[in-house]
DNA sequence: ACCAAAGACCGTCAAGACGC
DNA sequence: GCGTCTTGACGGTCTTTGGT
């Protein structure tokens, strides 16, 4: 089992509504895609001070207790223990409902960071709760119904930014039972519209801000790569700059040297591509800091020294504005007025094509990452709704036998 | 160990969407 | 209309897998 962040928080309760929120938590369950991996325990319960929550999204309630005492010990609380399967995909689910002298366990899967359904069969141990248990992780929906016949839903809800993927804050709620049928159907007729789930994960990356003019973005969770701080918020200093997993050389350029006047709306330094250096030693030259890509991916800022005339070829300028040349904001690049020759257009020409080949290069692969996740999540929202389908099914069948039962 | 098929991944092109 | 973005399609390369 996984190590605990244990992160205290405060449980409100009311006669009504009882809600916990969740402080963000760091997100560590990155796996081999930048997927998030289903780790941990998952306790919930009518709701206890002192709960804790997980770094990798699952909850604690107190009195904390492992997965053996809570199958041997009667609880005054219902509580639940998510058991990761191998692989990550699942949890095994352990629900123990308080009944009586005897509690109710209850055994299902859960789906990592969707809707998920645990649902107790109708028995005689849930009587005195109810018939109908259903503990869903995200979005999700515990109820039970009451001694007095009426249902009771218990709603976790999250309050995430997104309805997507990911998420982490997680309300109890207490609702009605037109409610959780209501929220049952839009959980099924809810469909994930691939540009609007694009759209919640890119707002959910915050942007680290490295000063005047660059920008990086850093993954989310569920993003792949991670961003390491420290480097770059040094790199401009040092030699290499780590952004997003990716590693830009200055290559032996002199700090003090260099104006980095890049910059881009995206917080990527795609389009970084010819950077003039001022350098106060050598009037009569001067260094354009080259892009180039290595084999395994490095991407190298190489200094390349320029005669005076050379120098006349480019000129890179400072503006607000996007260039027509496509390069990010802050960067305009113009060929000087004395570019008229065949063989400066020719390599005016070439050098755009290359820009615009590494773009979309770029974008080829922000593309396939997004319809990597867009995937991920339809999966996960067919196993939720495998998941929902066998419990009404169980559901179902219990409600027949009831029926059954009286009817003799 | 070797080899072929399958799968994953990547770069590029092109067409359509979209914003200005 | 133009520039940019997005994404399907295609082909190439690399890796994995199963058979011999």
């Amino acid at each position: 089992m996984d190590t605990l962040v244990e992160e205290q928080i405060s449980v409100a309760v009311s006669s009504s509504q009882s809600a916990i929120d969740r402080a963000t938590t760091s997100s560590n369950q990155t796996g081999q895609n930048g997927t998030a991996q289903p780790t941990g325990i998952l306790s919930a319960s009518s709701l206890v001070s002192g709960t804790q929550v997980r770094g990798n999204g699952t909850i604690l309630l107190m009195p904390r207790a492992s997965e053996k005492n809570i199958a041997t010990t009667v609880s005054s609380t219902t509580q639940a223990i998510a058991v990761p399967q191998p692989g990550g995909a699942v949890s095994i689910v352990h629900v123990s409902i308080p009944s009586g002298t005897q509690p109710m366990h209850v055994q299902s899967v859960i789906q990592p960071n969707q809707q998920s359904v645990i649902q107790a069969p109708g028995g005689t141990g849930l009587q005195s709760l109810g018939k109908n248990v259903i503990l869903l992780n995200k979005g999700s929906v515990i109820h039970s119904a009451e001694g007095d016949g009426g249902v009771h839903p218990v709603q976790l809800i999250t309050t995430a930014k997104g309805d997507g993927c990911d998420g982490d804050g997680i309300t109890l709620a207490l609702s009605t039972a037109e409610d959780e049928s209501r929220k049952r159907r839009e959980i099924l007729a809810r469909r994930p519209s691939y540009r609007k789930i694009l759209n919640e994960l890119s707002s959910t990356e915050p942007v680290v801000s490295l000063g005047t003019n660059v920008e990086v973005k850093e993954e989310s969770g569920t993003g792949g790569d991670n961003i390491h701080e420290s480097d770059t918020s040094t790199a401009l200093a040092s030699n290499t700059i780590t952004v997003a997993g990716t590693q830009y050389h200055t290559a032996q350029v002199p700090a003090s040297a260099i104006q980095l006047a890049t910059g881009s709306q995206d917080g990527t330094l795609q389009g970084l591509q010819t950077l003039t250096m001022t350098n106060a030693g050598t009037a009569a030259t001067g260094t354009i800091v080259q892009y180039a890509q290595g084999q395994d991916g490095q991407q190298f800022l190489v200094p390349v020294t320029l005669s005076a005339a050379d120098l006349q070829a480019y000129q890179i300028r400072t503006a607000g504005v996007t260039t027509s040349t496509g390069l990010p904001q802050g960067v305009v690049m113009t060929p000087a007025s004395t570019i008229q020759n065949p063989q400066q257009l020719a390599e005016e020409t070439s050098r755009r094509r290359e820009h615009r080949l590494l773009k979309n290069r770029e974008a080829a692969k922000e593309c396939r990452r997004k319809k990597k996740e867009y995937i991920k999540c339809l999966e996960n929202r067919v196993a939720v709704l495998e998941n929902q389908n066998k419990a009404l099914i169980e559901e179902l069948k219990s409600l027949k036998e009831l029926y059954c039962q009286k009817n003799e």
